[in-house]
This record gives structure tokens, C-alpha cells and sequence, in this order.
DNA sequence: CTAATATTGAAAAATATATTCCAACTCCGA
DNA sequence: TCGGAGTTGGAATATATTTTTCAATATTAG
């Protein structure tokens, strides 16, 4: 017999067969309609108390609908506690993802092409919860308020920052863009003010001109946004907001597209509220 | 010592504190703050291994924050998880998050982000179709024979140019970024020989640097890879592989995700084959 | 450089949890 | 009332998970 793949289907199917359940049974479907997140965190033992019955029942029960035990009959209801909570899940479901497509062995570029492309469609699908409109307007806010902004971001970062760099000046918004040519960066840091903005990519392993570049902006009382791809990172501690985005990852490789949607997001946003500056893209 | 009594105070003591914990402890305070989810789903044994320790890191980490053991800690999330659980199910959550953000007039950053979200899924869905295995795998082999790579892309085209150049450079292939930088990039074409690669990536307005470029590249008989969005291009004409990708779009500005997407596949495919060189991304 | 101190990994021990088993029980039809 | 199929409780067993321990390693101060 093989198990329901749903909650959904579980439910139908419990409520299908409610009748020809025996009394102890049925106590339990009571239990397992009522009160799902119970079955996705509590052992079988309280469980078991929760519906007046023994251990050995809860495990009948699950036997009695296809699965194994009941521990996999939890899975069910955790992974579903994990999809409604989606903001906070999807790195669970990213990785389950995975698990499926390496099954698949094959390793030809479209077979890594197609599993880049899922991922990043997960992962875009999460960068709207990720990221609170409050934030978001915050840094526009900043953008829109500051004498000059500067871009920093090395290594992975680079093609992030670069965009950042390229695109607000073309919405003839002063920008600087700190690049490394020359080991410049020291430099900029003279003429930041507290009336200028700071935009600060960085990826691990965090490169030292990065942070040295932001310590050095949060002297002269610049702002700083920064964006990375986990909430403890070098830079946060100096940061006015700090973004945080968790791009698609494929066998280690992580991809820049959602960091690049959100940059692309940012600066548009702020187009949107300067009209007077838009040319074209 | 008492342990704090929900997640928030928690995540607090954690980032306080942060500075001051052993790197293994961080590790997994980090682990901690990204991903609350599995810490409330999943045995420390699993934890342990995604946050690439042992078990035993993982309680000390819950006593050294005041808490019994992990079990104890791992209370909290499930308690946190469940609280996040509103009576909302998941589909009416998404309705809201819709709901909200369509009322917000009408060109609010939010919506921005929300309309980039979902025209780069969808193009990242075409980007499958759009790009033959043929010519990916083609690809491949050009920079796996290349004796160097040049790289070309300016303007919007940047920043997926940079990350061709930085990318493959880690992973020890020789390779040029012509970045324009002192327009510098006339010389480069004297190097150029029949065994090297140009990659060129252009976006309309197609930058006359680029152009050049490719003409002088073509002239001494290197292989040209292009990418644009557009199969009429006028780089087209010089190329070996003429990649095309359609960026999703929102009111006039083109994304650059999907060529990211493309640029990173190319990448790693050529990683996948090449083994050895695969350090880190 | 050395010694003291802290951190770490690995595996053993303790604990908790799930599952199986079987004797006792219930229910029903003959 | 009896017999038997199906059900149940609870103990026994198997499994898994967490916690402790300790030797090895790394770090730091003198």
C-alpha cells in the first residue's frame, strides 16, 4: 500500500475510511484532523496521551494508511507546517530540491542549466518575504536623499555592485564606484559625509577592502546599506539596513540572479520615484 | 544561568554575543539566525551536519546561552513555529501578501519588486527552451580548449562580463577582462590568436567598444561567444555561438537575471568538467 | 618557546523514542 | 454460551537521539 504525499490526501483519505475504523482508531483521526501541528511536533508517546491512547495505536494508525510508522507519517505534517510557513522554509524546500535533482545523476550543462533555473525560480519565488517593504523604502529613501552615493563590492559581489554602480549614475545620481583600479579604495573615504550614502555587496568569504571601506564610511557617519546572504556578517554590524538575500545555490555554486533582481528592484524603485531622471535603461 | 524565553531574546543574546563565541560556535550562531526552521524540525545529528560540526558543538552551543541542553533550545523554535502559524492557511496568506501589496499605490517599491519577481520567474522558465544543448555544450568545449579567454561587455552588459572574468579566472583559466579601464582595450586584440576565446556579452545600445572589439577579436581568427537578446545583432555576424536570452522586463528596465543565470550555467558546467579546478565558488 | 587554557572531534554512555510482540480482551454470529 | 476474528494494552525490544566524557589540537599569555 502506498502512503498519501499530501496532507491533503491524507485528510481525504482519513475521512473517506473514517467509518470503517475501529474505536481506537478512529479517536486517533479525530485527533489527526483537529490538530495537525500536533502530529508535525510531538513524539508518538503524547500523542498517544493526547487522544487516550497507547503508542502502539498511533503507530497502527499510520501502518493503517500506507506508511511505514509513524514517524514517517510525521514528515507529512512537519513538511507542511514548514510550506505554510514559506518565509522562513524555503531554504528547507530549496534543499529538498536538491536532494531530488541529485538523484538524477546526469551532470551535463543543461541538466546544471535546467537545475539553476529551478533553483532560482525557488528562491526568487522567496526574495518578496524576504525582504520587508519597510527596508525597501528605507533604502530608497537613502538614495533619494543622499549627495552622492558609493558602491563597493568585490570577488562575487563585483557584478552586483557594478550594476549598482552603472545604473544609478545613469539616472544622473552621483555615483562613485569603488573598484579596486589601483588599490584606490583608501581614498574615497576622505571626501564621504554624513549626507552620503554607502552601498556595501558582500558575499563570504567577506573581503577585506569591503570592510574596510564600510569601517571607513561609518567614521565619517555615512549611511550604509548593505546586502549579504546571511544576518551575521562583518559588515551588518555598521549597517543603517541591512538586506539580506539567499540566492539559489546548485551544488555549492551559488547564483547572483536573486541578488541581482533585488539590486535591479532597488534601483528601479528609485527611478520610479525620480521620474525626471529616467532615460532609458 | 537562565536561558532566554523566546526566540527574539535569543537572537539578541546570539548577536550580542557573537564576537566573543569560538569560530565552531558561530558557525553555528549563524546557522541559528538563517535558519531557525530546521531548528525546530530537525535532530541535532542533522543540524550538526548542516552546519558542518559535530553533535556535541550543538549542545554547547544551547549551554553556553543558558539552556539545558539543545533539546531545550530547540523548544523555543517549535514554540516560535507554531506561533507563526496563524489559523491562515498558506494559499490565503499569499492572497493577502497580494491583496496588500496591490493596494499600495500602484508603483510602490513593493509592487516593483513583487512585478521583477514574477517577470524573472517567468523568463527564467523560457530560458530552457531558448538555449540548445547543442550551443551550451559548445560553449563549454570553446573555453575548455581556449589557451586564453577574453572578456567583453559594457554598459548594462557589465556586470555579467565581470563575472565571467571573475568567475572563470578562479577556476585558473587564463582569462581578460577588457574592461575598458584607461580604453585600453584596442591593444588586447594584438594578443588575440586562433586557439583563444572572446566571450562577448551586449545589450542594445550595443556599445561601439564592444563592437570593435569583437571585430578586431574576429580578425585574428579567435573563436566569439556571444550573448544579447536579440538573434539581429550586429555582433552576431563575427560569432561561432550566438547565445540569446530574453530578460523579463518590467516598465522599460530588462533584468538581468536570466543571463545571470545563463553566465553562472555556463560557468559551472564548464567547472563540472573540469574537475580539479574547482576550488570554491 | 613554554605552559596554561580553551576549543574541538570522536566515540562511549545515557536517555528518549518508536516499533514489535503477544497475551488479554471485546464483539459478534452460531 | 462458545469460538474465532479482530482489537487492544502494555511490556519488551530495537532504534534513534542526545549528552557526556576525554584525549587531541589549537590558542593565548607570559
Amino acid at each position: 500500500m502506498t502512503p498519501p504525499k499530501t496532507i491533503e490526501a491524507l485528510r481525504a483519505s482519513v475521512l473517506e475510511n473514517y467509518d470503517s475504523l475501529s474505536k481506537r482508531l478512529q479517536q486517533i483521526a479525530k485527533y489527526v484532523l483537529d490538530e495537525p501541528n500536533d502530529f508535525a511536533l510531538e513524539t508518538v508517546a503524547v500523542l498517544a496521551d493526547r487522544c487516550g491512547v497507547q503508542p502502539s495505536a498511533i503507530v497502527r494508525f499510520a501502518k493503517s494508511f500506507g506508511f511505514d510508522g509513524a514517524s514517517q507519517m510525521q514528515k507529512l505534517f512537519r513538511d507542511d507546517l514548514l510550506a505554510g510557513q514559506s518565509s522562513l522554509g524555503y531554504a528547507e524546500r530549496i534543499r529538498q530540491f536538491k536532494d531530488e535533482v541529485g538523484k538524477a545523476k546526469v551532470t551535463g550543462p543543461m541538466q546544471i542549466l535546467s537545475e539553476f533555473v529551478d533553483s532560482n525560480i525557488l528562491a526568487l519565488g522567496h526574495l518578496r518575504e524576504d525582504i520587508s517593504e519597510r527596508d525597501l523604502n528605507e533604502v530608497i529613501k537613502f538614495i533619494s536623499d543622499s549627495e552622492n552615493v558609493y558602491v563597493a563590492g568585490f570577488g562575487r559581489a563585483f557584478p552586483i555592485a557594478s550594476y549598482f554602480a552603472y545604473a544609478l549614475s545613469r539616472l544622473n545620481k552621483r555615483t562613485f564606484f569603488i573598484d579596486g583600479v589601483g588599490a584606490y579604495y583608501h581614498s574615497y573615504n576622505r571626501s564621504m559625509t554624513s549626507r552620503d550614502l554607502m552601498i556595501a555587496v558582500s558575499f563570504p568569504p567577506y573581503s577585506p577592502e569591503t570592510l574596510e571601506t564600510v569601517a571607513g564610511a561609518a567614521e565619517k557617519k555615512c549611511k550604509i546599506v548593505t546586502i549579504s546572504d546571511s544576518r551575521v556578517n562583518p559588515l551588518s554590524t555598521h549597517a543603517s539596513v541591512a538586506l539580506t538575500v539567499k540566492d539559489g545555490e546548485v551544488r555549492q555554486f551559488r547564483s547572483l540572479s536573486v541578488s541581482m533582481c533585488l539590486a535591479q528592484s532597488i534601483v528601479i524603485g528609485y527611478a520610479f520615484q525620480n521620474p525626471k531622471d529616467i532615460a532609458s535603461d
